[in-house]
DNA sequence: GTATCTTTGTGCACGCGTTCACAAGGGCAT
DNA sequence: ATGCCCTTGTGAACGCGTGCACAAAGATAC
C-alpha cells in the first residue's frame, strides 16, 4: 500500500514479503519491552501474543530474516532486537522535516516516540509568515522558502506533509525535487510521484468511514434479529423502529433519485444474495 | 486488519470484501470533488485516476454495491455519492468521543474533517484534573470520571483513544464497558477486545519505520551499483564508503553477538539467495 | 550417551485481492 | 431503424498472505 498507482512492484523488497514489513516494527516494539524487562529470551508463542499476532505467521515472518530462533528454546531478545532494527534500517539517524505546522504538525513535532527509534525532526516548515521564527518542541519553524535549504544541508531522506490537502500535491512536488524519497501524508489527497519514491498516507476520516460501515453493518444485524431471520435480505439501513435499540444515532437528508428511470428496485439497499447476482 | 488476532472472520461483511469498504471512502472524496463541480458523470477511467488506483480495480469494487453504472457513459456522481455514503453508513450521524486530550488529540478536536462527514464529537475526556473544565474546539474538556455516562448518554459507538500507551487498554476496557463497539486507537499499544468490537490503530512510528526499510533498501542498491553488480548478494547494510553518495545519515551504536556461539555466517545480513534455502 | 521434550522452521493448501481481457449493453449518429 | 462506438460488468487466472500441521533440531534430564 505504499503509493497507490503500479508503478512499481512494491512487493518483495529483497524476498521479504511486505506484509512482513508492516508487521517488524511492531514485533520490534513487543520485544523492546521484554528488553526492558531483561528478559532474556521469548517463544513464538510469547511474541506473537504480545504483538497480537498468530505465532506461525510470526515464525514465518522471522524466517524471511534468517534462522534466528533455537529451538526447543526460544528467541534472544536482544540478538532479535538488533537483527530487526538493522533490518528495518534503525541502525541509523534518519532525519526528517515536517511540512505545515498546524495543529497536527506541531503535535507530531512535539511527539517523543519519533525520535526514540532513530528518527530525528530537523525541520519544521511552513507557509504562514506570521508561524516562521516561532519555537515549537525546540526548534524554529522556517519559511517555506527554506525547505529545500533545509532538505539539501541535511540530507533528508523523509518528509511528512501536514498542510491542508489543496497545498499537498505542490509541497510533495518540492520535497521531491529536494530529495525527498519517502512521505509520510496526512493531508487528504491522492499524492503523485515518480518512481522511486514511497508515499504512506494516514487518514483519520477513512479510518472512521470503516469503522463506521462495520458499525452499521453490526447494527443492521442486530435490528435485524427481531423482525425475521429468514433470508438474506437483512435491509441494513433505515433504522425501523428499533432506532431506540442501536445506539443513538439520528438520521440525516433523502436520496436523489435514479439519473434515468432504470430498473432500480427502490431506493433501500440492493437486495443481492451477497455473492453477486451473475 | 480489524483487531489482530483472528476472533472473527473480519471479512466480506454482506458480500463487500474489506479491501473494497477501505477504498470506497477514496472514492468518495474523489466524487465529493466532482460533485462540488458540477459535474454530472464520470467514467471509471477518470474516477480511478482522481482516487489513485486502477480502473479495473474500480469496477470490480462498484459491482459489489450493484449496477450503478451506465455502459457507454459512465457514472452518475451525484446517485454514486450517495450510494456510497449510503454503504459507508454516513447518512447517519456518529457521536464520537476522544479520550486523552494531549497534543494529538486536542489536534483531531480541533480537526474540522471530522464532522463533514457525520461525525460529531460530543465528548472529551482526560484524566488530567488540570485539563478538566477547559475548553478545547468548543467542548469543554470532561474528567475521565465522566466517560460512562457521556458515552450512554450520548449513544457513542466509536471511541477515539489518544492517550499514552500505557493507559490505552484501560481505556479502551472502559469504552468498551460502556458500550463503544468502534475504536480508533492512536495509542502504540495492542488493544485486546471482546468480540464484535472492532479496533482500527494508526501509528505514526510504525509507518516510519516502513518508510525507513524502504528508504534503506533504495540506498543499499544504489551503493551495490557500484561495486560489484554481481550475483543477488547486496550486502544491503553497513554503508561501506559509499557514505556520501546516499542521503547523510549517520550510523549509530554496534551490534550484539549471536547469544550462542552458532553457525553466523558473520554479522553482516544473512547472504541468503531470496528465496529460501530450504 | 540416550531418550524425551519443547519449540522452531516450513511444506502445503486455501482464500482473498488484483488484473486482464472481453462480451454485453446502452447511447448516439445517421 | 440500424449500426457503430464507447464503457461497464465480470469470468477467469494468477499471486500474495495466512494458517495448519508436522518433521527437524536442539536442549535437558537421566
Ligand atoms: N488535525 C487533525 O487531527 C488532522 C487529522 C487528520 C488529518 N488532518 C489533515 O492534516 C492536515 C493538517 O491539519 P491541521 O489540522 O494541522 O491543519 P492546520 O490548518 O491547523 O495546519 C495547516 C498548516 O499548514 C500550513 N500550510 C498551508 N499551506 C502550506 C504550504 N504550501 N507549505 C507549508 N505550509 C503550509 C498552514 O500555514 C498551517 O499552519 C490537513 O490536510 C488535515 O486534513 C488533520
Ligand atoms: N503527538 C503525536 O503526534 C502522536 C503521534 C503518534 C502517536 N501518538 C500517540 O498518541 C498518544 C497521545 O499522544 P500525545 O502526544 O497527545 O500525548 P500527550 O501526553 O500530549 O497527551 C496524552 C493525554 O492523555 C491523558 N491521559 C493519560 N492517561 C489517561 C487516562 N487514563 N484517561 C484519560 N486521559 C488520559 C493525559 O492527561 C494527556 O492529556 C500517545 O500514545 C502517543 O504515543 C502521538
Amino acid at each position: 500500500m505504499a503509493t497507490g498507482r503500479p508503478h512499481r512492484p512494491a512487493t518483495r523488497s529483497r524476498g521479504i514479503p511486505e506484509a512482513t514489513v508492516a508487521r517488524l516494527p511492531l514485533y520490534l516494539r513487543a520485544l523492546t519491552a521484554l528488553s526492558e524487562r531483561s528478559v532474556p529470551t521469548v517463544s513464538s508463542e510469547e511474541l506473537a501474543g504480545a504483538a497480537g499476532v498468530n505465532s506461525a505467521k510470526l515464525r514465518k515472518d522471522f524466517s524471511y530474516l534468517g534462522s534466528y530462533g533455537t529451538r526447543g528454546v526460544g528467541y534472544d531478545v536482544e540478538y532479535l532486537v538488533y537483527q530487526i532494527s538493522r533490518e528495518l534500517g534503525l541502525t541509523q539517524d534518519w532525519p526528517v522535516v515536517i511540512v505545515g505546522i498546524g495543529n497536527l504538525g506541531a503535535a507530531l513535532a512535539n511527539y517523543g516516540g519519533f525520535a526514540s527509534r532513530g528518527f530525528r525532526v530537523v525541520g519544521l516548515i511552513d507557509a504562514d509568515p506570521e508561524l516562521a521564527g516561532r519555537q515549537v518542541a525546540g526548534l524554529t519553524v522556517l519559511h517555506s522558502d527554506e525547505l529545500e535549504r533545509v532538505v539539501e544541508e541535511n540530507g533528508v531522506s523523509i518528509g511528512v506533509i501536514a498542510t491542508p490537502a489543496g497545498a499537498a500535491q505542490q509541497v510533495c512536488d518540492r520535497l521531491v525535487a529536494a530529495g525527498v524519497s519517502s512521505i509520510l501524508n496526512f493531508a487528504p489527497s491522492v499524492l503523485a510521484v515518480p518512481d522511486g519514491v514511497d508515499v504512506r498516507k494516514v487518514d483519520l476520516s477513512i479510518e472512521l468511514q470503516i469503522l463506521a460501515f462495520h458499525e452499521q453493518r453490526k447494527a443492521g444485524e442486530n435490528a435485524a434479529a427481531l423482525p425475521e431471520p429468514e433470508n438474506g435480505e437483512v435491509t441494513p439501513v433505515e433504522p425501523p423502529a428499533t432506532a431506540a435499540v442501536t445506539r443513538g444515532r439520528t438520521d440525516r437528508e433523502g436520496q436523489p433519485a435514479r439519473p434515468d428511470g432504470g430498473p432500480d428496485s427502490d431506493g433501500g439497499t440492493d437486495s443481492a444474495p451477497a455473492v453477486m447476482p451473475a
